[in-house]
DNA sequence: TATGAATGAGAATTCATTCAT
DNA sequence: GATGAATGAATTCTCATTCAT
């Protein structure tokens, strides 16, 4: 078998076997086994356990920057073009879930054993999500500049996009969530838009106990 | 040392052992040298690396559930009391990012090492985690019966509001985040509120199939 | 409770625990939890696990010597006072039953535990368990001087007594046998006395396939 | 190495091993220093320390049936035959002398550390060990059914059986006894014969309750 | 005398990695 | 290139013994 299909084949099997077991207890008798090599020939290819996990770690992240720089293209695109940005965003969101839920080895990988435990990949990892992170404060800020979203903490509201997306991810893409990908991002965007919609802001009306967008943040306001 | 104590003592410093190093990667040798014991003296106390992991996650979530109670009471008066809910709500996430920046260490233990680990212990702790979820869940059941948010798929919504928070959590609070915890409050209700009042979704029904909260925006055009 | 009582109740508790587990496998701790005592008081009465199993052992095999002693004595009275030496030796046999019957721990500790594996003791268990086969050696010795017992080597007979008359001990005193011990102690008896008789070496006849003692060992026997 | 080489290798290590210090007490580490390989290369051949233990015990008891069996044939032969059965024995016993005799590690290992040991494999030792013991009873039984043997329990007669050559073969065969196992097979059988002959039994019913083989004696008076 | 918390040497076992074939 | 037997450092856990109270 060619080197580099070889390689390849590896690092799929490896994927699966760690996202299956985790990182740590995954073992390397688990990926030859799964790859039907020996010992030795896994070693020809990696020279550790610990490189083919950053290997896979690596090109979830680049994949993952590739889609932001295209959503944000995308999004430049709209409003350079004029014409509404919401659809731009509901079909970015719906490729970014899309991608996961077709690699869903990988996102376990990614969202289960990088983020957290072991020191070595620790800083690599929080390298590569800060990158991500700033690709997402990147897009809110484009937004925000072209007045399309409401003054905002940007950092905080990024947070809150991330965390939100991932967790759902993992938890309606990765465990075995059945939802219609599209519903679930017509309902993410819904969320998101109205929380930064600029609406709410301009409207100022009394209210007895309903939950309302338009009280300045003064009063503070509720729970998780 | 008083028995109790010395326990206090061993869990606490196992704590910050798991934060630092994970649960795999951190040894019971780290835990004692940690706390200047002996190897005999930990499983004095504990019968394995395992159950002084578990009591940890146990106490986590024992904790939060309190929480969520407790925030469920509040928030029940207040509707009775025909009073506004925002500071209600405000209250609850104070005490909860609080909660959660007073006791960094085994918040890192619970989001890095517990949840998506393939341990043995992992039936145990998604046992608990989904009856946080529960909880949350009900809380928004709570204010929607009431008419206090907009109609929405509540289930994405929980898990919108969860992941946010948890990331928050651990991006501000765990890591060595500055911001007030007020601010952060603050800013996290105004997202959830605008994202889940009922304002802009009652004025205008104009879109089809197209998700927007623009409906009351004079801009028009892809503002949100 | 005065020293030499609490003495002899670690011991017997320590020869119930030995007896249940094994040596090894017992531990110090089901020893002082059986007691009811400290762990250090038990380091008060003795100076190590080892020395109260010697200890019991050192017990076991002076009882046995004396029972041996006074069997010796017996079938010197009985021989010099010209009487039957077989009710003797009955009494004698069944004296040494009884004993291992009334004191199954100890039987256990020195049969399953003593003999065999932890060299610190073998030494002095062989000695001991030597002591006793000499003891035995010398009461056929008597015999065969007084002419009561057939031309044999003396030394292949004792450990033929001595192994037979163990396992007898074993399996039927120790582990559950129900048999009554005189119905027990005639069966042994008449086996070895039939083996030992002058009689059937007197003899002397032809005999087809049937199994004689007559044949003067010149042919050769038969198995286990 | 040939892996079933090194496997028997292994085996016969910790035979010696466990002979000279017993299974609790000789370690992991003994076997691979005694034969000259590395920790994890003796996990490589077995699942645990308990498992070569096993391996060894079942291999004793395979080969034990097996000459048991025999044994057995052989005295069916002799007796169908038509021809004296106590060549064929003593054949049959110099066999079982020989085998243990050759195999002294092994034999220890049985006897001294097997047999009553509180591990669990207790279990599957008693079964084997009752096994044997059934074969040996059968033995008795055929000859005893074929008139050849006098009228006796069984039970206790194997019993006796089994503890003198268990017994004869830890002292002579396995521990350093130098006396030929001709010599040693032809006393023992000497002594088995005598005690299990027709011949005593048949001439002479005159004591009752008294048991003496001195029925055929001229000399009367408690000679053996 | 009595205690039991503390100890740490030592046990079994695992597994990433190497290297002779 | 490919292999897999061999390795040994590192890990968890046990328990006889000590010693301050």
């Amino acid at each position: 078998m060619p080197a580099e299909e070889r390689r390849e084949q590896v690092l799929k099997i490896a994927a699966d076997v760690f996202a299956r077991k985790g990182y740590r207890v995954a073992s390397v008798t688990d990926i030859v086994d799964g790859a039907g090599i020996g010992r030795g020939t896994f070693y020809l290819y990696f020279d550790s356990k610990k490189e083919v996990f950053l290997e896979l770690i690596e090109r979830y992240f680049s994949d993952f920057a590739l889609m932001l720089i295209e959503n944000h293209k995308q999004l430049e695109e709209a409003i350079s073009n004029n014409v509404d940005v919401v659809p731009v965003w509901r079909e970015n969101m719906i490729r970014i879930l899309k991608y996961h839920r077709e690699n869903p080895d990988i996102t376990s990988v990614v969202y289960r054993d990088a983020l957290g435990s072991d020191e070595d990949f620790s800083e690599r990892v929080n390298e590569l999500s800060g990158l991500a992170r700033k690709h997402l404060l990147e897009e809110f800020s484009l937004l925000q500049r072209h007045g399309l979203i409401r003054p905002c903490d940007l950092n905080v509201v990024s947070s809150i996009a991330m965390g939100a997306t991932v967790y759902v991810i993992m938890e309606y893409v990765v465990m075995g969530g059945r939802r219609r990908i599209e519903k679930l991002a017509d309902e993410m965007i819904e969320y998101h838009i109205r929380a930064l919609s600029r609406a709410g802001a301009d409207v100022d009306e009394g209210r007895r106990g309903n939950i309302s967008a338009k009280t300045k943040t003064k009063k503070g306001r509720g729970a998780l």
